[in-house]
DNA sequence: TATTGTTATACTCTATAACTATA
DNA sequence: TATAGTTATAGAGTATAACAATA
């Protein structure tokens, strides 16, 4: 009755992706949120800005994939602690140009090198083929490329 | 100014692995959901229950790693469904052991089936070889084992 | 009418402290 | 005192509808 099932949870991909997710984020977000109070959502948007420069709100969703509702909330909370300056758009008003502030590309210049770091260190672990097997996989896993 | 970075998103773990968690996550949502009106955790002690057999609450959340107050929950939740009952142990009362009922059961044998089915079409992309690094990679990845 | 962005709201998930009852 | 389990609460994440302003 016990055993007509036919994996066990350590073979079930969705179980093993949210532990591995749940793990690894938790543990940078120590960076993110210890140092600047960040939330998830306000460093994928810093991150955005700091790596690809001026971008529109828009922008920020197509790019990052993360709904416009989101986006504006984490730009408004990272213009309350002065890390994006907004200027509106004058060929149309209803876009303005998000860029970091010398304080936010501070704090970019900073979160990036723990990224790097942290992230050398999960990878250490693994050859280099391991690595891009794994890299490739998550991305395959991942609906919207 | 904007390349100065180490990496571009897609080298960055716990934003891969979120997004793979979530895309594969929310698919299967759709079954426990969908289905049943389960929530996450209720789908995980269920499966224990029906995987493992007659268990105390201890018992899952040693096994399943969840947290005793979301175990409890789930357990609340999933006897309002009659899809498990509860009989208190009389050497120490302050177990109980729960079980699947027939409904409970079914529920399981139903959901079971579509991991397995969904778990099938997530690996299908794979070879052998890679689903096994990818599957030793995310336990590498995942803090308590 | 369509698009950009905001606000409101609700649901899911997680984490922790404080509590009850039993041992 | 320690353990099993519950309740309360808050924070974080996600999703959607409704709205305002602009085009």
């Amino acid at each position: 009755m016990q055993d007509n099932s036919p994996f066990h949870l350590q073979d079930f991909m969705p179980y093993l992706l949210n532990r591995a997710a749940e793990s690894t984020s938790l543990e940078f977000q120590k960076a993110y949120k210890g140092k600047y109070g960040m939330l998830r959502t306000e460093w994928r948007v810093l991150f955005h800005l700091g790596r690809y420069g001026s971008l529109t709100a828009k922008d920020i969703c197509t790019r990052a994939s993360i709904h416009k509702t989101k986006v504006s909330r984490a730009v408004s909370a990272l213009e309350a602690r002065r890390f994006v300056v907004r200027e509106e758009m004058e060929t149309d008003r209803r876009h303005a140009l998000l860029s970091l502030t010398k304080a936010g590309h501070a704090a970019f210049d900073d979160l990036i090198k723990d990224a790097a770091r942290y992230n050398a260190t999960l990878m250490d672990r693994f050859t280099a083929e391991e690595a891009d097997t794994l890299r490739r996989a998550l991305i395959k896993l991942s609906t919207e490329n």
